[in-house]
DNA sequence: TACGGTAGAGAACGATCGTTCTCACCGCAA
DNA sequence: TTGCGGTGAGAACGATCGTTCTCTACCGTA
């Protein structure tokens, strides 16, 4: 067996059990097991449990968003409907549980620097992705953080409860927020500018001082 | 010190170290220093640390909802508005990361019920709300999963990049649909009808075959 | 003043888990 | 054949952590 050969195998037998149960939830003994992998290779590919993990983050990232991107570049005539069509597919898969980024940071995310950077890089790619997808239909950035609001939302929802729905009624609010704000950026919104800091008074005014909540 | 008094110390110590550090970051010996309750009047009030954590997250849902309800409340002119303005302000807060309730389930979902099952209540509750909020911006259950929708989204984007902004994002869409949408709600979606199971073979054949993604 | 029951402080236990070490084994060069 | 570098299997180690136990001190009551 190559080193190569051994990190594929460990970094196969590594995902689903990461994704299934959280990555605290696997030991290295029963990631041994499940990749037949010696231990003492396992620790010469991965020297840490922590760049175990920090592969398998990577791999998935490259591995999800290229295939949400072939989807995209496979619907050119709807971008969109393709986006929210692929995660519709994504959340009736069996096995499907979420977002295995955003896991990996309620459970690491503040315990780990490295695991935060490639959730942050993965959320950030796919923002450029659904970037590409508002301009292409007709919308501009605003439009693009719509999408990625309605994208993260559908996931979380879908994470609690599987199924294809939160992925329509993504699709529709997309469609619709599409339709609404062709060429519109700078107005349809009904109320706050897009300065950033415009509203922010009104905002903190209208409610109560600060304080834990959730 | 009463028992009831050790419970809400307690509490009052586990929360901040549970929400910025994770559960499992925390041990029990932290908790009791931290509050200053003895460690045998700790485990007469919560008998195991699964209990610490449900009360933890039961009370947080509990408190999260009632501030957000109040907020709601307290602006009957307009309740979508006071819904993303109480979310900027929570977002900006200093300790912010992200939703309770989403870290809980990437960390303990797959191994505990009971904190699934506080995780599902805390959701529905949520959607409960955005429904009253919807019915009385004049939208139907459409408008209040798409409400749901861009609340989680806005949490989850916020989570990795705290600021108010996506709150403020998450209320341009909302203000458009919610305007788009009156009395529009069976026919404003661009596409798909109502039929949960209308579309559906359509939209599988657009994309490839399931197999893991993220 | 003696005493039973409870509280507090912290040591101790037992399990888990990441990581390292031991040791027998195999293929290969001299 | 004879060593030898590396491999595989799994035991062992060390740390952490949830949980329990021990021991001393105190308080209300007779």
């Amino acid at each position: 067996m190559d080193d190569a050969e051994a990190r594929d195998r460990l970094l196969d037998a590594a995902e689903p059990l990461f994704y299934a149960r959280g990555v605290q939830a696997v030991g290295m003994d029963e990631i041994r097991t499940a990749s037949g992998v010696p231990l003492k290779r396992l620790y010469r590919v991965f020297p840490a449990k922590a760049d175990l993990v920090a592969a398998y983050l990577a791999r998935r990232d490259g591995r999800w968003l290229g295939d949400l991107r072939a989807a995209v570049a496979a619907a050119p005539d709807d971008p969109l409907r393709a986006v929210y069509d692929w995660l519709a597919d994504w959340f009736g898969e069996p096995d499907f549980r979420g977002c295995a980024f955003a896991n990996a940071f309620g459970e690491l995310g503040h315990t780990s620097d490295a695991v935060l950077d490639i959730v942050r890089g993965h959320k950030r790619a796919l923002r450029g992705l659904l970037g590409e997808v508002a301009e292409r239909t007709g919308g501009g950035p605003a439009l693009a953080d719509q999408l990625m609001l309605l994208t993260e939302g559908a996931i979380a929802v879908a994470a609690l409860d599987p199924g294809p729905e939160p992925a329509r009624t993504a699709y529709r609010a997309a469609a619709a927020l599409a339709g609404a704000g062709a060429g519109a950026d700078m107005e349809a919104d009904t109320g706050l500018g897009s300065d950033p800091d415009a509203g922010e008074g009104a905002v903190r005014a209208r409610v109560r001082a600060p304080g834990p909540r959730a």
